[in-house]
DNA sequence: AGGAAGATCTACT
DNA sequence: GTAGATCTTCCTA
């Protein structure tokens, strides 16, 4: 069990929200340790934030930052989003993490969500934050650390396809598809 | 003040 | 499966 590096982030986010599929995102709470498989993402890239819709929201210049491996929440529709900063050096752009599957803590999430559905537990970006009770608090959280109440670790190598669609929700999506996930996976927000 | 937003829940056909 | 209400923050007028 190994954390992601630094280095991991500098790069495509494209490239970064396709390997990110299948890596365990961990939260550790007070007492607890809460994981799960991140089984979709979206990437978002410089074109999105020169979009119009995009540059309304200030808080996107946060992904403008250096701060390559580092959380970026925002809420949306009364949803705390989940985003992880990463772009090439001097570039811009994040991954959105859209549906984890519960691994470890599954009661705790059941009683943050309050219900009882684990497959309607986490597969839906505002879900998993209710789930593992992601707030802005945590905000700019440092991932890339060993020590993170975020981290984001590898798995065993695992064999799975890899979907790919248009994103959901988007009102100004680009022509490419920026939407990835793991084909056949229950916990998948959409197939 | 008004509206729109990278979403979700609930209640139906 | 689809439709409508409701969620909170930020932008525009």
């Amino acid at each position: 069990m190994k954390t992601l590096t630094r280095k991991f982030y500098k790069r495509d986010p494209v490239q970064v929200a396709k390997d990110l599929l299948g890596k365990i995102l961990v939260y550790r709470m007070n007492h607890e340790e809460i994981s799960g498989r991140i089984v979709e993402t979206e990437a978002y890239v410089e074109n999105d934030i020169a979009s119009k819709t995009l540059s309304r929201r200030k808080v996107f210049g946060q992904l403008t930052s250096q701060n390559c491996g580092t959380t970026f929440i925002y809420m949306v529709h009364g949803n705390w989003l989940l985003n992880i900063i990463a772009h090439p050096k001097g570039g811009m752009g994040g991954v959105l993490i859209r549906a984890i599957e519960p691994i470890r803590g599954i009661e705790t999430m059941k009683k943050n969500r309050n219900v009882e559905n684990q497959r309607n537990l986490t597969s839906g970006p505002g879900k998993l934050t209710k789930a593992l009770a992601i707030t802005n608090e945590l905000n700019k959280t440092d991932v890339a650390r060993i020590d993170a109440k975020i981290a984001i670790i590898e798995d065993d190598p695992a064999t799975f396809e890899i979907g790919s669609s248009h994103r959901i929700g988007v009102t100004h999506d680009l022509p490419q598809e920026l939407r990835f996930f793991i084909k056949a996976n229950r916990y998948v927000s959409k197939p």
